[in-house]
DNA sequence: TTCAGTGCAAAAACTTTGCAGGAGG
DNA sequence: CCTCCTGCAAAGTTTTTGCACTGAA
C-alpha cells in the first residue's frame, strides 16, 4: 500500500527531472502517518520529536511536491494556514466546518464533482480540482462546548 | 442605496456594543467602492492614494467587521491572502479560477445551496456559510497567456 | 467620565529565499 | 562533474498586538 505511494512518488520525481532523495521518502513516510488534516510545522515538529532530521524548508517544498503529484491535497479553510491530507485511496470528499469548535465533518456528494466538470465546459477551462467548504455551527452543545481549534 | 448599507452597518454595530466611528465610515464607503475581489492591504493604500488616512489596523479590523455583518464576503483562495467582495446586492454565486491566469468567473448554482442546507440538517449543525472554488486552466491560449495575477 | 477605537510600530505567524556545502545522476 | 537538494538563518509577507492617546456614549 504505501509502496504504491511510494512507486507513484518516485515516478513523479523521475517525469519532472527532481532528485530522488532520502529527505522526501522521510517526510513522504511521516505525511502518510499523520491522521487527518496537517500543516507544515507540525510534521516538521513530529518528525523532529521522532529525531527524524530534515529541515523546515524542506518539509514545506516537499509537501508541495507531494501536493502536485496528487498524493496530498492541500486545503485552506477560512484564513487558516495551509494543511494537507493525503489523497491516495481516498474518495472525492468535502468538509464541513464547525465555526465554533472547530470540527471537521467529511462528507461525498457525486452531484458537486458533476457541477465541477459542466461549469468548466460551459467556461471553457480544463478542470483542475475544486473545494467546497460548509461553515457551520453544531447544534448540540455537548458535543460542541466552544472547544478550541483540535480537530481541524 | 449605499445608504442603507450604512445603516445595516450602524445597526450591527450598536447590537454589539461597538461604536460609530467616521472610520468605520471611511473604510465601508472605500470598500464599497472596490470592484470585484480586493485585500485588506489594497484598499488601505487606496484609501491612502486618495488621502484618506486610517491606520492599516483599522482597514483589517473593520474589514472584518463588515464580513462579520454580512456587507462583506471573505474568500481565501488557494493559499492566498485574505481577499473581501460585497455582498449586499448580490446573489450567491461561486468561484472558477483559471490557475495559469488567475481571471475569476462567478457563476451561480441554486443546487448548491440545497446540498449546503442538506449537509447541516443531516449532521445537526446550523448553517452559516459555505464556499465552492474551482479550478481548472484556460483552454483558450489567447485570453489566458499565463498573465501575472492582475485580476484576482 | 469611561472605555472602546485609533495609529503606530513592533511582534507574531507562516512561508520563501539565499547561500554554502553535500549528494544524486 | 554538474546540478539540484539540503539546512540554516535571514528575509519576506500578511496579519495581529501592545500601548498611549483620542473620542464616542
Amino acid at each position: 500500500m504505501s509502496d504504491n505511494i511510494k512507486k507513484t512518488f518516485v515516478e513523479y520525481l523521475k517525469k519532472n527531472a527532481h532528485r530522488i532523495t532520502n529527505e522526501r521518502f522521510l517526510i513522504l513516510d511521516a505525511a502518510l502517518r499523520m491522521s487527518g488534516h496537517f500543516d507544515a510545522d507540525e510534521l516538521y515538529l513530529k518528525m523532529k520529536n521522532d529525531y527524524v532530521n530534515v529541515s523546515r524548508a524542506t518539509v514545506y517544498k516537499t509537501l508541495e511536491l507531494m501536493n502536485e503529484c496528487g498524493i496530498l491535497t492541500r486545503h485552506n479553510f477560512k484564513g487558516d494556514r495551509t494543511r494537507y491530507e493525503t489523497k491516495i485511496g481516498r474518495k472525492m470528499h468535502y468538509h464541513l466546518i464547525c465555526t465554533l469548535c472547530n470540527k471537521i465533518i467529511e462528507f461525498e456528494n457525486p452531484a458537486i464533482e458533476k457541477i465541477q466538470s459542466k461549469i468548466c465546459r460551459e467556461n471553457d477551462l480544463t478542470n483542475v480540482d475544486h473545494t467546497f467548504q460548509v461553515f457551520a455551527r453544531c447544534k448540540n452543545q455537548e458535543s460542541c462546548k466552544y472547544k478550541e481549534a483540535t480537530t481541524l
